[in-house]
DNA sequence: CTAGGGGTAGTT
DNA sequence: AACTACCCCTAG
């Protein structure tokens, strides 16, 4: 890859990190993709592992970047369905339904996610659903435990009465723009 | 319909 | 133990 190619991917992904690279393109080898993440998620938060190898041919294609991510504690994220058993089964008299679904949020979800909030506010769900997620199992449900999960994640104070134990870690972490775009709105929420 | 409490099961 | 996704229930 030609010095001047870099430059440009690289320049797009600075500018908006939750834009991953297209699955077509490549980009550099791990020493430039930590250079990446430590000006990402600063040098505290991240590390990249380095044993990653570089392929035969040099460069590292996208889907090797969330294997080269590790959080603090070394435990790395989370990849690809959770292949959850199918079940019904019963507790305390209470139907267990199979779940439909049992995917992992993909980055670009997340980010749809955000923009619905953006749009529409919290809370606004089913609008959320229809305009980000019209063709997705996700449902309005999942969007409001999902941004639960979310506000969690990045340290949101919590409304509620009841007191929840600030989370330590991320098991997949979202880049830092998105954890201050997800404080913003839900500042702005907690506000009005 | 939503918020928020509670729960189950899968993961690291 | 902690995190995540999904589910159930109830009050408003």
């Amino acid at each position: 890859m030609k010095p001047a190619d870099q430059v440009e991917i690289w320049e797009a992904i600075l500018a908006d990190p939750l834009d991953w690279l297209p699955s077509s393109v490549t980009i550099p080898p791990p020493s430039q993709v930590e250079e990446y993440f430590s000006y990402v998620y600063g040098d505290d938060d991240m590390e990249i592992n380095k044993f990653a190898q570089e392929p035969e041919d040099g460069q590292c294609h996208q889907q090797y970047l969330g294997e080269f991510i590790l959080n603090k504690n070394g435990r790395c994220a989370p990849q690809g369905p959770r292949k959850r058993r199918i079940f019904p089964s019963e507790s305390r008299g209470k139907k267990l339904h199979s779940r439909k679904n049992n995917e992992h949020w993909t980055r670009e979800e997340v980010k749809k996610l955000i923009r619905g909030v953006r749009r529409y506010g919290e809370g606004r769900w089913t609008k959320v659903k229809r305009h980000y997620f019209s063709s997705s199992v996700r449902k309005p449900t999942h969007l409001k435990d999902k941004w639960r999960n979310i506000r969690r994640a990045c340290g949101v104070p919590c409304r509620s009465k009841r007191k929840e134990k600030a989370q330590k870690t991320m098991f997949r972490p979202l880049d830092s723009k998105s954890v201050k775009e997800i404080r913003r709105l839900a500042k702005k929420h907690n506000v009005k």
